[in-house]
DNA sequence: TCTGCCGGGTT
DNA sequence: AACCCGGCAGA
């Protein structure tokens, strides 16, 4: 019998209310069998204390099934997994504002929050700024990319065949965007988790916790490239594709970091030969189109105002009186870090 | 009117 | 550098 626990993350997962939770965190915790479903419905990299991804991880290794019955465990998983995904009581009441994808978006979180729980505001320590835990520390990266996960970002939408993925490390402070699971699997692996090459077969799978799927739709990333003009946010419903810059400067190749990137920062100090996305990797990248945008040859002494994104954006996702729940960005009346465009 | 955020001032 | 805010401009 396959194994699928659900546990309800507090939705404010984020470090800061995770300090003030008690309750069983969130987490699917998936077996082998429900992995694919597992991948596609909730990675959530940034479980607090008692969640850890990498315990979900160890934690299932069952008896193996015969091959049969797994066949038959994986769809009946799958299946469970699925309708607790679109469950309404999973999915809370105000679901409806964030998605139009409804059937496998992340949830928002406010509605899910553990009774007893405190009802402040919280110290609003995840943001990009304030969040200072020590690197060295092995906890599970929440960065800020995480929130997009959390709350539904169109970033993390679920794979789709016609797309092409590209996979963003979760960890913290580095963001790094690769083209392939696999690669971005032994990224994670090496230099994250400290693996040696030598063992990607014995992984248990923890990486898959440490990067998300930025999907690009090759078709609206064309279109967006043909038919973007300065200051004309393409029609395309919700930004299918955020700047891949991570929020913050990419952690373990400090070495190879220039000494100070001026905010936002890039992926790499390598030149980038397309003026857009640096490659850091040999595979071929898409383009992020709102990076490129400000690429494009603009008009001389245009304003470079660059134009309202979509997103929405702390001060509308945690209202002005939760203020402190902004990011420092948004508090500084400055470019949002945590919601872009 | 609301919102995002640039530009610049203050600490 | 961190923080704050006036004010502009888009929605």
């Amino acid at each position: 019998m396959t194994h699928v626990s659900v546990c309800l993350v507090p939705p404010q997962t984020l470090k800061a209310r995770a300090q003030n939770w008690e309750g069983a965190p969130v987490s699917l915790c998936a077996q082998e069998a429900v992995r694919p479903a597992w991948n596609r419905l909730s990675r959530h990299p940034g479980a607090p204390d008692g969640c850890l991804a990498s315990s979900v991880c160890r934690e299932r290794n069952p008896p193996r099934a015969p091959p049969g019955k797994a066949r038959l465990d994986e769809v009946m998983a799958a299946a469970a997994l699925t309708s607790l995904s679109t469950s309404p009581l999973l999915l809370g009441a105000p679901a409806v504002a964030f998605s139009t994808e409804p059937s496998l978006e992340p949830r928002r979180e406010a509605p899910v929050r553990p009774p007893g729980s405190s009802g402040s505001s919280g110290d609003g320590g995840w943001g990009p700024a304030s969040d200072q835990s020590s690197p060295s520390t092995p906890s599970p990266p929440l960065p800020p990319e995480a929130a997009h996960f959390l709350f539904g970002e169109p970033a993390l939408r679920k794979r789709k065949s016609s797309l092409q993925g590209l996979f963003q490390c979760l960890w913290k402070r580095c963001g790094k965007v690769l083209s392939s699971a696999s690669g971005m699997q032994r990224h994670i692996r090496l230099v994250h988790l400290g693996r040696r090459q030598a063992e990607p077969e014995q992984s248990d799978g923890e990486e898959d916790f440490y990067y998300t799927e930025l999907d690009v739709g090759v078709d609206s990333l064309t279109d967006g490239l043909s038919g973007l003009t300065p200051g004309s946010p393409t029609a395309s419903a919700p930004p299918a594709f955020p700047r891949l810059e991570p929020l913050e400067p990419p952690a373990l190749p400090s070495l190879l970091r220039p000494p100070a990137l001026p905010p936002p920062p890039v992926l790499s100090s390598l030149p980038a030969p397309q003026g857009c996305l640096a490659p850091v990797h040999p595979e071929p990248q898409p383009i992020p189109v709102r990076a490129c945008a400000s690429a494009l040859p603009a008009k001389p002494g245009a304003n470079p105002r660059k134009p309202r994104g979509d997103a929405r954006k702390c001060r509308k996702v945690y209202g002005v009186e939760h203020r402190d729940l902004w990011c420092t960005a948004c508090r500084w009346k400055k470019a949002c870090q945590r919601f872009l465009d």
